[in-house]
DNA sequence: CGTTTGGTTGAGAGAACTCAAGGTTCGTGG
DNA sequence: CCACGAACCTTGAGTTCTCTCAACCAAACG
């Protein structure tokens, strides 16, 4: 009872059931499920079967794509609010990536034949799961534009700027989530590479690192060099 | 009179409207407007605003990243039956890409508000486009993978692989529906490495190409040569 | 039949990668 | 609180894959 309450409490802090009215809430929230991801845990893994989607409550989740070498492509970061597995789910197709924890996480996953009906009677549910698709959409496809025709220099620093930044006295700053190892994948470029990089920018005086904090001294310049 | 008939007899043939009530699909017959494209003319170009979706009705359309330097990066193509621009159309966004007939084209536009209302009274619909994004979604992730962790080999005969064919006496032809050019940057390759590829697969024996006609000889050979 | 468009081929250059070593930071257990 | 190991990150040297530039060929088209 208790934990139904609770669940119940969790949907609704959820953007995605904002809007939703009670009485539906409750019946999702009889059928959703909490699952508990330990950091580094996989929730789930490329090639097995999505029955139902993920919705982030707290905490940090990668999807990637494993490879047969060992490396991996990171494909996106989720945060709390938002959902994955969605696509393959409604494409009744295998997962192609893995998703990993980052941190310990909760999560909330509801069934597939639970998540139609209540699409069914919930216009508005079907908007915002339109909505999250569509975003998921356009980022991938600023991540293609990004790898087909920027050099390496080019990504980090279009990835700089579209980072939320808070004002310092010496600039803005901005601050890495994850790993650099894990920036670089999702840049498409080897930690090397992305090392490199924030290397040349630093000694051009643009930028200033310390560990996976980044100040921008000038934005414009900055912006500048995405010409050459 | 007759045109909005006419219309209506077109949404109907849409996959995405086959399951719509006659008096919803007469309301958005109304309303609905058909687009002519000819060859090589563009429907939209990145940067406009989104203010509905198209479905293309006939002909071949094709989605492109355009680049300050002339080249662009094809991001994907759409048959009658399929649906675009409805991913910006759902942000709020200026279109990322522009939007090219390949032929000429019969397309049919629909305004986000009547949209949004068919949507709302009819959940098939919104099923039909949270399919049509996944799909998309699916796609552009495996072009992805595609692209971050295969060489130009493997890029190409997977998409081989991929593609529809039909047995011949010699083994399995496929063709290309556009031209070489396109499919290189389709696959984010050069025409040059595309055409130095396909010859290599030539040499040895895997494939034989007659222009846009590419018989394949032996697909399990062809997929033995994603490992090397 | 010239012109354009699409495709092939060759030579050379360059950007990012791989491999390898060294340095930091961080967490953990002694 | 310090010491140690494991991640994480940086730096260097050398390689490789794909691209660029340029010429050439073929087919399509008016």
């Amino acid at each position: 009872m208790g934990r139904k309450l609770d669940i119940g409490e969790l949907l609704r802090q959820q953007p995605v059931f904002r809007e939703m009215s009670d009485e539906l809430l409750q019946r999702l929230a009889a059928v959703a499920i909490q699952v508990r991801a330990a950091k580094h845990q996989l929730v789930f893994r490329r090639g097995e079967q999505a029955t139902g989607i993920y919705i982030v409550a707290t905490g940090h989740v990668k999807l990637a794509i494993p490879s047969p070498q060992g490396q991996e492509k990171v494909i996106e970061f989720f945060r709390p609010g938002q959902i994955f597995g969605d696509a393959v789910m409604f494409l009744d197709r295998p997962y192609l990536v893995d998703a990993e924890a980052l941190e310990d996480s909760l999560l909330i996953w509801i069934d597939k034949h639970h998540l139609y009906e209540a699409i069914d009677h919930e216009p508005a549910l079907a908007r915002h799961l339109l909505v999250s698709l569509s975003q998921r959409l356009h980022f991938l496809m600023q991540d293609i534009e990004s790898v087909n025709l920027q050099t390496s220099t080019q990504r980090v620093v279009s990835w700089l700027l579209r980072q939320p930044r808070r004002a310092t006295d010496a600039g803005t700053q901005t601050s890495f989530a994850v790993s650099k190892n894990l920036i670089a994948s999702k840049l498409g470029l080897t930690p090397e590479t992305l090392s490199r990089v924030l290397h040349q920018l630093r000694i051009a005086g643009l930028i200033q690192v310390e560990g996976r904090d980044i100040l921008i001294h000038d934005a414009d310049a900055l912006e500048q060099c995405m010409a050459g």
